[in-house]
DNA sequence: TGCCAGGCCCTCTTTAGGGCCTT
């Protein structure tokens, strides 16, 4: 049954994968998301799957995620079966989200599945907040903001983990300027889709 | 066998090209 819960309840996840197209025939090899509610970690999801192929030699070596991890690992199918229970109803982050968007359509596709939260992407967001930095990718941003971290990247939960503090960074960076108490997810949805030039318009509006 | 993504965003733009970001 759809519960409907709050508004500020979202998760931030992130998929390692076998390559970088599920159109080409990539699979998903690990999930990682956590659950935050009013800035704090309320839950976490983590799992490794097999994708039911060897994966190449650059992804063992990019994720630390070998063949022989993930030939004890369960299928593809059942831990995103689990996982589309996770996220049912919540929101939804990622970094560039649009790559996970893709392969969680993808994974969800092949079961049947949906989803019916919406997705925010922290870069899109970090792109417009944090002009300054040298580049956007993840591991940048957390040593720019320096942000809490276990020294532990490309991997599914760690990512998640790291994101999620760089999202209520980003929330914070926006009640700054804006003086806002709070901002909700649809603030920030918008905010990732609006071009930098009309950004200092729309905090003008949102602190009006 | 060898090939291979895709959306965002900037600019020397819009009849286009290329860098960024994800694995």
């Amino acid at each position: 049954m759809y519960t409907k819960h709050p508004a500020d309840t979202v998760i931030v996840l992130d998929f390692e994968t076998t390559g970088l197209s599920p159109n080409m025939g990539d699979r998903a090899i690990e999930i990682g998301a956590v659950k935050i509610q009013n800035g704090i970690v309320i839950d976490q999801f983590q799992q490794l799957m097999n994708p039911g192929f060897r994966v190449s030699s650059f992804i063992e070596g990019y994720t630390g995620i070998t063949n022989k991890m993930l030939d004890s690992a369960p299928s593809c199918h059942a831990v995103m079966d689990e996982f589309a229970d996770f996220i049912q109803g919540y929101n939804l982050i990622a970094h560039n989200a649009s790559f996970d968007q893709r392969f969680l359509d993808a994974e969800l596709g092949m079961l049947g599945r949906q989803y019916n939260g919406s997705f925010v992407c922290s870069m899109l967001l970090a792109r417009r907040l944090y002009q300054d930095v040298p580049n956007h990718k993840l591991g940048t941003l957390v040593s720019e903001l320096d942000i809490a971290n276990n020294g532990t990247f490309h991997r599914a939960l760690a990512d998640a983990e790291m994101t999620a503090r760089l999202w209520l960074r980003l929330i914070d960076e926006v009640k700054t300027q804006t003086n806002l108490q709070t901002v909700s997810f649809d603030v920030m949805r918008k905010l990732s889709k609006t071009s930098k030039a009309s950004i200092p318009a729309l905090f003008k509006k949102l602190a009006a």
